[in-house]
DNA sequence: GCACATATTAGCAAATTAGCTAAATAGCAA
DNA sequence: TTGCTATTTAGCTAATTTGCTAATATGTGC
């Protein structure tokens, strides 16, 4: 279970649109790898990616997404590998699933109060 | 559908503590309007309180949990309706059930790929 | 060793956030 | 009207965040 710090790193992570930038695109796969594309026997998995191949999708300086990539990482949104002189990142499912499961506690948990208080079922639009 | 622009503001208005605690007592109910204990025939929805109850409830200004409440308000996390001099705050649950959905489709997104991709399924912990 | 590629750290400036008090606004009630 | 309650706005300071460049690892390959 998340304990508030953590589901406040979480928030905080994601509040930052470039950092949610790198989210979406680490957790959909729209990148590949650069370095991979020359490199292609490698073995890493297939949606990792590098710190410098998401940075070039930004206007942004390699270090300011290298700090972006450092506070998710320490969100536990993704997670870092280092192979040889590159950094791989990977989407971390299990803290998103944890997120997902807080949020629709708390939705059964009001549906479920109000039909107790009120005897009805709140329609879902 | 939210857009990232809300997304971006529900992350923000919850990544603060104070906030967070204000949208954990909204949301369960841990508070009553100290005023509808004393106007006990008002017709309000039982979970809904004022702003002056929920500052009780911190060691800050009143103008401090005010300006906290203008943005979760902003977000689309709760709902404020005024009745007389008094500003009832509730949880607006669909902000919150769309949440819970963004976060699942995710899941189900990333466990659909995965399955497609290495024809297996992740366990979940 | 030397050059190159990748990433992080350090130190700085600008912008934003979060708190405060005092003042203003708005409704209720004597 | 006057006073009281509830809330917001204005103006301020301190702390935090977000960006930069320059410098510093760290690993690869000639």
């Amino acid at each position: 279970m998340l304990d508030m710090e953590q589901k406040l790193k979480i928030f905080k992570a994601l509040s930052n649109e470039t950092r949610f930038l790198i989210f979406k695109n680490v957790f959909t796969g729209g990148y590949a790898c650069s370095l991979d594309k020359k490199q292609p026997g490698v073995e890493v998995n297939p949606i990792a990616t590098c710190v410098s191949t998401i940075a070039e999708h930004f206007n942004f300086s390699l270090p300011t997404i290298s700090a972006h990539i450092k506070e998710l990482k320490e969100a536990k949104i993704i997670t870092v590998e280092k192979k040889g002189n590159k950094v791989y990142i990977e989407p971390n499912i299990e803290t998103i699933r944890e997120m997902a499961g807080c949020f629709q506690t708390l939705v059964s948990n009001f549906d479920n109060n109000r039909e107790l208080f009120f005897g009805d079922t709140l329609a879902v639009k």
